[in-house]
DNA sequence: ACTGATACTGATAATCACTCTCAGTTACGG
DNA sequence: CCGTAACTGAGAGTGATTATCAGTATCAGT
């Protein structure tokens, strides 16, 4: 058994994130880079600004930022991608051709009491991905 | 320059799947096991039938079953784990509190006319996960 | 029933994406 | 300033997946 705590629960979170150079890097890296990106070419970039930067910060700070919603994790690809993302609810589009995701507020999922009523399930989040051809290729 | 060819496009499915025991012994696996899986617990399983399968079997069995949507990888998650799908379109309910995949039929997906007025985007697949609490975890 | 082309197999090495460890460094509230 | 908890980089470690390759088995065509 634990030692009982006084503070509320132990939230996995420090209790202040410091400003590093290093984590300036990596959000400016993600900033001025494409939408979507890898692990690799985040920290190639990020390295150009921050040389001695190590790659186990750089994924320190992508957990950091994913627990913001600032990025996402793209599903569907072969793994090991992220998508920096916009604030607010909102969906991809990702096109097979080109590979580039655009972000849609368009939003239709099933609602919670149809969910409920068929299912007996208590939705609390969803997610949705389109797969297509954006704009651009279709022109193509 | 790759040699000229007669045959129409180099495919890359095989002409003929062959159907062979140890394919078999996944398939059987898959069937009789629960609906969500990893490849560790599957690998074991089907061992059971056919105590001399490869693991590289098993992953290249995987990769057939997915290219007939008899299986799906599972997005969230700490990746490694399929569901085993049936037929036909349908989303999935994913319960966060006991990890369970149930199917539904219910799918409402934005408009294939909405996205491209919108987005100019052609929209060929979508994918939607909706996470929650399932009837069997609520009542507890 | 053969048989040959080629799909398939298991073992194992290799790769990949990520996580852990730890000793030294740094940000920053007080 | 100072103290301390948070942070860092290097590199070892881990677990999952993929590549390699020499031997084997399937099955379409006879
Ligand atoms: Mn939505
Ligand atoms: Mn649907
Ligand atoms: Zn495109
Ligand atoms: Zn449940």
């Amino acid at each position: 058994m634990a030692h009982p705590r006084k503070t509320p629960d132990p939230v996995d979170l420090p209790q202040r994130a410091r400003l590093t150079p290093q984590r300036l890097a990596v959000v400016e890296a993600i900033r001025r880079g494409p939408r979507s990106f890898t692990v690799a070419e985040l920290y190639d970039r990020a390295r150009r600004q921050e040389p001695k930067l190590g790659l186990a910060t750089v994924y320190r700070t992508l957990e950091l930022l994913r627990r913001t919603d600032a990025i996402r994790p793209l599903a569907g690809s072969p793994r090991a991608e992220y998508v920096r993302c916009s604030p607010g609810h909102h969906h991809h589009l990702i096109c097979l051709s080109c590979g580039t995701v655009e972000e849609t507020e368009l939003c239709a999922a099933p609602s919670d009491a149809e969910l409920r009523r068929r299912h007996g399930f208590a939705p609390e989040s969803h997610e949705l991905d389109v797969y297509g051809t954006c704009a651009e290729c279709r022109a193509a």
